[in-house]
DNA sequence: AAATTTTATGCACACGATTGCGGTGACGTT
DNA sequence: AACGTCACCGCAATCGTGTGCATAAAATTT
């Protein structure tokens, strides 16, 4: 039933020749008479070979596949990523194989040895929110693999990160807001202890700062899920608790963005007029929205491709470790839609 | 600087043993006293030995390695997939190679190409909008490669399908529509040439029929790119064009659904209470819009750990291909929203 | 015509792990 | 003392490919 894959030694046998000819003669090295290399080429074709890159990988200990490592896929920023990953993968000749951790760290350390045992050329991760740990990749840098870390990056000697201007898209973010007059603005936090929402934070505390208006704690309120539903109740106790009430919201996520917005609504503001709003990540819903949710758009086509990019040339030997600068930080860019201008202003 | 992965040689050297006495010690065959066994362990662990998964797939020509092809990433139902059956691979031992086709032919023969170079165990496969030819899907049957196919399915002899019931989805929408008093209903429907969109268009005619409401082909539109942007300009121009106008829409797909809203909202229609409209594939945003958005919800995660259930049983030869149905249908669910249920009935 | 270079090819081993087969020594049995 | 049994372990081949080295034949030079 299972037709087996033709081998060289297949060839080989056919014309009457060594292994080691066909070989050299697929490859076109010099030595090899044209006549040779001719009947060889013939014969692959003809037995429909395909060389073993199993047997490849063994022999040179290099497997021309790299190991993604994520939270999760069903997420749009992630998938976003994962596009641009293999896109640059597959123009480079790479495998991708890929493995989401769930949040958990035990699922990351355990997909991390299955990819080592799998000879992985290199690792693509962002880390678990589990993982407050990082001495597990730091030994595999120590070891010299190849590691490129995006957008949730730890802060170990060697590692390099591709990650987004956290900080300069909510300081966007929060300027926008304020030049339309908004001033009581809350900021729907993320975990505090993942650096990208300590960077947004920062932003939006610096903005305020920027334009005059003072930096109140019982505006800065954490969402540790990021779940719309939590920041829907969150919204819903502000606006309650809160006199005078809040005229703005910078939700640290596209999410909790959409659940401030419901609270909203459900407690009577019109967004925008009453309630300004603004997210981040511009998911694709951001659009289609009503009123469309103005976000801060992250590129993650992008990063997954820069990743990818230095990861495969430091595979490569293309640049080394010591002489390439350990973060590269792309741009942001504030969409600026309905949910934050205001039509007329009072 | 790379630090050598140690090698079952290793251990053997160290232990003035043979490397086969290693490897039966490891895998606690019998024959090898326990003393051995434990110091062979010791070693090991000492050493950090992680077994070459490379040197024993070119040994047992299986590399526990299964692969996806799929026509994007980006994509809330096929991320959704893609999260089922990596969750299922993980739990069996098994690695998921990916690529995206980005529907195009040629990126998928190419990605069979690479991956049968890479000795995979089985394929997992949603085909693209290009591929009207399958000659290189069933050329890899004939030769008894496992191969399941999901969502978008070839009609070949041998191919094994995982797709959802989406003949019974379309018709259960329709269905809610006439009941909730919606008669003049537009099919905004899917590219001619897929199954599905054949199917839920058969499901919308059915339903009509089946309550009495005569078929009218101008009500059946084409949307071959399935767009919100493409939904919205057809749906505009049907508002326009048609006397008496449409009262429902019932789309192929969610964003074509939002497309619809759109327009809708864009020409003076309340959603639900002059039109209602309900979608198809239950994307994160559905609950979010305003008015939410009913839809028919097909189970990705579900698909996805199916199609890879049954695919590693078939690599492991736990069923036969000759003894089994070549279809699995799954059931999908409408999620009756605010779209299309009407408040106030005139 | 002999010596030398060039050309074309094969041999053998390596990569890391598995496994059938055979070998060795200790021990017990008659 | 001779033989059988059994536990324990090593040899060597295998998977498919690549490559340094040797080698034979052919072509060229002296």
């Amino acid at each position: 039933m299972m037709l087996e894959q033709s081998t060289i030694k297949d060839i080989a046998r056919e014309l009457n020749v060594s292994s080691s000819t066909v070989s050299r003669a697929l490859k076109d090295y010099p030595g090899i008479s044209d006549d040779t290399k001719k009947k060889v080429k013939e014969m692959a074709e003809k037995l429909n070979y395909r060389p073993n890159a199993i047997a490849l990988s063994l022999r040179k200990s290099r497997s021309f596949t790299i190991g993604v490592i994520i939270p999760e896929v069903v997420h749009f920023f992630f998938s976003t990523v994962i596009s641009g990953i293999e896109e640059v993968a597959f123009a480079r000749g790479y495998n991708v194989i890929l493995t989401q951790t769930n949040e958990k760290l035990a699922r990351e350390k355990s997909s991390i040895d299955t990819m080592l045992s799998n000879q992985i050329d290199g690792f693509l991760v962002s880390y678990s929110k589990e993982t407050t740990d990082f001495t597990h990749f730091s030994r595999l840098l120590d070891q010299g693999y190849p590691i490129v870390f995006f957008d949730r990056v730890p802060e170990i000697p060697g590692a390099i990160h591709v990650i987004v201007d956290d900080y300069s898209g909510a300081y966007d973010a929060t300027k926008h807001l304020i030049n339309q007059g908004y001033s009581r603005i809350v900021h729907l936090a993320g975990p505090s202890n993942l650096k990208i929402s300590q960077e947004r934070s920062r932003g939006y505390q610096d903005a305020l700062r920027d334009f005059g208006i003072p930096f109140l704690p019982e505006l800065l309120v954490e969402c540790t899920q990021g779940s719309d539903e939590e920041a829907k109740k969150i919204t819903a106790q502000l606006l309650n608790s809160l006199s005078p009430r809040p005229d703005a919201f910078f939700a640290n996520n596209d999410l909790a963005a959409v659940g401030a917005m419901m609270a909203c609504k459900a407690a009577g503001y019109a967004v925008p007029n009453d309630i300004g709003i603004v997210g981040f990540s511009n998911w694709q819903f951001c659009s289609i929205l009503d009123p469309s949710l103005s976000s801060v758009s992250q590129p993650g086509f992008q990063i997954g491709a820069t990743a990818t990019e230095i990861l495969l040339d430091l595979i490569e030997k293309k640049i080394e470790l010591e002489n390439f600068k350990p973060s590269v930080v792309l741009d942001t860019e504030l969409l600026v839609r309905q949910s934050s201008v205001r039509l007329e202003k009072d």
